[in-house]
RNA sequence: GCCGGGAUAGCUCAGCUGGUAGAGCAACCGCCUUGUAAGCGGUAGGCCAGGGGUUCGAGUCCCCUUCCCGGCUCCA
């Protein structure tokens, strides 16, 4: 038989030979190396048959493969340690994952683990890799299987095998055995323990069985590994790094906004965290202006008349902030959208006014559960970039992609790199589902006429219509979702909205929601970890300081101060009797984008000695010339 | 909401197996009058998250509540 090489070259190889005898053919020292190989692009073991005429190509150390491989690898150790440490766990299942692994394991009644557990874990676990266990793979038929992991009491590889078999018919089973520890496991594995030599146990957490929340809660012990200790040593350096681009951390440090016992959940947001909340408002507004949105403003509280006829009474009611007035049931708006399809249609629309674009930075509260909340990227109380667009069946594309082009060239001015998703109809739902097949149809024409690619979530979409979500991953790499683009025929039909066609009759528009930065709470805290801190200087909340070398230099900084002040320029003023050493130290921790020193020189010649954050003295301008940089960095919102 | 872990001065954190709370920074008050990342001295500051219990005695042990952290489910 005859394989072919990455470089196109071909290996005549003996019958029935493995990727193990296709690295030896190749090389003592590839051999040494080899940790499993891709035939025809798919992983497998190095230990299995290669079929005649196979692509093949052998995974080392150096392929993107081997992490993936190593972190299963060491996932398996980990349930072998644990196993032996707590006789009785139940083990489910244990994956590779972006930058680590976890596995998840029901512990016995009364015992619970903690990462004060982990050193003991891991003793264990090194001393699997040092015993090189080899992986050795066994494929069983699945009555055999079963009896196994009944007879072990492992009832979720039982009810795993059992699923394969129904769903997918399989007849047989693959178990993985390293050391005394056998997995029901698709594979492939490196070929021995040994490889697993740098790993580290991170944390442990709960996690629902099949992800249901009306299942089993198991615990999950997550731990990442790499394949040299330098790499792990760099890899946890980095995660220590990312902690400090925390939005909660900064926000505190730089003063923009704290949080409160009193108001779980709803962000207190100091001045300088409300200038760069009002600066991102205004960008929105005059981003709406340009493309046709008018602003509304609708209430705050509504008859639950309304969400009913909306459907959130129904769907949505357990997330929404319920109260009573005057004998009548009221809410708080969780959404903008019932209030505007009722601003709409309080008023007849004649089919030349369409799209109507209504844009409102409205003030939303959601009873989000306790548990997710988390800083300004989960919260109870946030502003959304809300729009509507009410038009005509022949104006929804455009309208679609409008909103799509809108959002890139919005994260273009802050280098964001977004995914986009499209969420599909969920069980929850409301309409028909010739709606429903119509709103995603238009959904997937539109990112498709712009050649976009994205991935489907099935039945993630909005209890009224099917959504384009774009998420952005945080510092330590967790995804948000940021901006979203809703088809809805189904509030049209709700609220009974209507227009007046060419043809003097009543028609039904078509409804598309959107939101760009999502929410600016949320926006803030991904865009305050974008940036560590330090803002360009547009958003800056305080974007010059003035330092007057000593008191006798104070006064003409504060007549600069005003100057500067008066042509629009965010600036403090300094003047404490503390060393300039001192009070530049301090403008640098807090980020501010320009340090102006003010001394002897400066006051005689009407200028500042200008300090760039972090790139230190640049000499002095004039007063007016430095207001004038200012001004046109702000107005380019670039820098 | 669920699982696990936390909560000590404004912030970051000490406080061994129970014996009536401590540091650095910040704050405040002086002095210094300063040329590009910490000048010097002094003062004040805590119902140890809240509530119950065990104990002669609780920041320390137990229970409950609230909030926070890491996940899961859910979501902008």
């Amino acid at each position: 038989m005859r394989v072919t090489l990455p470089d196109g070259t071909e290996l005549e190889l003996d019958d029935g030979a493995t990727g193990a005898d296709a690295a030896a053919a190749i090389g003592a020292g590839l051999a040494r190396a080899a940790l499993a190989v891709k035939v025809d692009g798919v992983l497998r073991d190095l230990s299995a048959p290669l079929p005649d005429g196979a692509r093949l190509e052998i995974v080392t150390a150096r392929s993107p493969e081997a992490l993936w491989l190593i972190r299963h690898d060491a996932a398996h150790v980990m349930a072998e340690a644990v196993l032996e440490l707590y006789p009785g766990v139940k083990i489910s299942i244990g994956p590779p994952i972006e930058d680590g692994f976890y596995y998840d394991f029901e512990f016995p009644d009364g015992v619970t683990l903690s990462e004060a557990d982990f050193p003991a874990i891991e003793r264990r676990m090194a001393e699997h890799v040092k015993a090189a266990e080899p992986f050795e793979r066994e494929d069983v038929p699945v009555a055999e299987a079963l009896e196994r992991f009944r007879a072990e009491d492992q009832p979720y590889k039982v009810e795993l095998i059992e699923d394969l078999v129904r769903d997918q018919g399989v007849e047989t089973v693959s178990l993985y055995r390293n050391g005394p520890f056998t997995d029901l496991c698709r594979g492939p594995h490196a070929p021995t323990t040994k490889t697993v030599k740098a790993f580290k146990l991170q944390s442990v957490a709960g996690a629902y069985w099949r992800g249901d929340a009306d299942r089993t809660m198991l615990t999950r012990v997550y731990g990442t590994a790499f394949l040299s200790k330098e790499d792990l040593e760099a890899h946890l350096e980095r995660l220590e790094e990312a902690k400090a681009r925390d939005h909660r951390k900064l926000g505190r440090e730089l003063g923009l906004f704290e949080f409160s016992e009193v108001s779980p959940g709803m962000a207190f947001w100091l001045p300088r965290g409300t200038t760069l909340f009002n600066q991102l408002v205004a960008l929105m507004r005059e981003l709406n202006e340009d493309r046709g949105y008018t602003e509304v403003k609708t209430p705050q509280v509504y008859d639950s008349r309304l969400w009913k006829t909306s459907g959130h009474w129904d769907k949505y009611r357990e997330n929404m902030f319920v109260t009573e007035a005057e004998d009548r049931q009221m809410a708080l708006k969780p959404m903008n959208c019932p209030g505007h399809c009722h601003l709409y249609a309080m008023h007849p629309h004649s089919y030349r006014e369409l799209p109507v674009r209504y844009a409102e930075p409205g003030l939303l509260h959601r009873y989000e559960p306790s548990g997710t909340l988390h800083g300004l990227l989960r919260v109870r109380h946030f502003v959304q970039d809300d729009a509507h667009i009410f038009c005509r069946d022949d104006q929804i594309l455009d309208e679609v992609v409008g909103c799509i082009e809108l959002a890139f060239a919005t994260y273009a001015i802050f280098g964001f790199d977004v995914k986009l998703e499209l969420s599909t109809r969920p069980e929850q739902r409301v309409g028909d589902d010739e709606l429903w097949d119509r709103a995603e149809g238009v959904l997937r024409d539109a990112l498709d006429s712009r050649e976009l690619g994205y991935v489907v979530n099935e039945g993630d979409g909005a209890f009224y219509g099917p959504k384009i979500d774009f998420h952005l991953t945080d510092s330590i790499g967790r995804s948000w979702q940021l901006g979203t683009v809703q088809m809805d025929f189904n509030f049209p039909e709700r609220f009974e909205l209507e227009y007046q066609g060419a043809d003097n009759q009543g028609h039904r528009p078509a409804m598309i929601h959107r939101a760009i930065l999502g929410s600016f709470e949320r926006f803030i805290g991904l865009l305050i970890e974008h940036y560590a801190g330090e803002f360009p200087v547009w958003l800056a909340p305080v974007q010059a300081v003035l330092l007057p070398i000593s008191d006798r230099h104070a006064e003409a900084a504060t007549v600069m101060r005003d100057a500067l002040a008066a042509k629009g320029v965010r600036v403090e003023c300094d003047d404490r009797s503390e060393s300039i050493g001192r009070r530049i130290r301090e403008a640098e921790l807090r980020k501010l984008p320009y340090m102006l020193v003010v001394g002897d020189r400066e006051v005689e010649d009407g200028t500042v000695a200008v300090r760039r954050h972090g790139s230190g003295d640049e000499g002095s301008v004039p007063l007016d010339a430095f207001a004038a940089r200012v001004a046109d960095e702000t107005a380019a919102r670039s820098a």
